[in-house]
DNA sequence: ATAGGCATTCCAGTTACTGGAAGCTCAACC
DNA sequence: GGTTGAGCTTCCAGTAACTGGAATGCCTAT
């Protein structure tokens, strides 16, 4: 397969799949002409990726996800690890994010917002808050 | 006051002040010798831009929120529309990360996570997701 | 004079792509 | 055979908002 077909099957930007060539996650053939030639290993470990990827986890994750997928003797245990830690980050991630929400729900309902100058939410962001 | 002075009344590192400077976003003068030179109203502009920043908004933001606090004649709808955007990115951010979340849980309960290589969550990651 | 702490600038790196330019290849059509 | 057009290649630069580090200058005190 050339990058075209497998930027469809994996539904990744061809950009995106020669960007992980360039960062060693993934490693098709070439043809003789020089185009980057896919085999259904390759395509597995893109829409692994993707797939991965679109849970949230880095690059970096991937790349231990992929290896780990690799190894029929991994332990199950090294695997979850990694994904309770993710998991972890992403709740502190929604937390801070609910409170930023919260803050911001209160500030917008305040706000008349109308031709007047008179603002909380700008009252808000100049006044100190220290601590 | 020098930078470091300020740094410690407003919260942010001497680099980041150093940046917004030069990003234009703040506009100290400056000593003789070269040092900024920051007076009572660059320090409340970077309280006001760290507030800003800790709510969630951009840089970019800062900048327009700035601005119609310096305007006097400002309508107060102009504030709340921003905020109001920036309130609907921060739901659609929640919400996907949720998402994210909700599956990223249910594939950690299905794991045993013990020395075996069986493992759903790498098998959810190699299932094909199409559509 | 010299040591310490603070200040300066500039360069590079971070994350995960994305856009664009210049140029090669391949299949098809006249 | 020549030419078009799509698809492929590489390389460079930019994104957001800093952060780290190097090399160097200034100020105060001993």
């Amino acid at each position: 397969m050339n990058i075209g077909e497998v930027a469809i099957k994996s539904g990744l930007p061809a950009k995106t799949i020669r960007y992980y060539e360039d960062i060693g996650l993934i490693r098709p053939d070439r043809h003789d002409n020089g185009y980057r030639l896919f085999r259904q290993t390759h395509l597995h470990q893109l829409m692994f990726v993707a797939r991965a990827r679109s849970l949230g986890f880095s690059i970096d994750d991937c790349r231990v996800l992929l290896a780990l997928y690799d190894d029929d003797s991994r332990a199950s245990a090294q695997v979850k690890a990694l994904a309770q830690d993710h998991l972890a980050q992403i709740d502190a991630k929604i937390a801070g994010l609910r409170a930023m929400r919260d803050t911001l729900a209160d500030l917008v309902d305040a706000c008349h917002g109308d031709s007047r100058p008179d603002c909380p939410i700008l009252k808000d962001l100049a006044a100190k808050h220290h601590g």
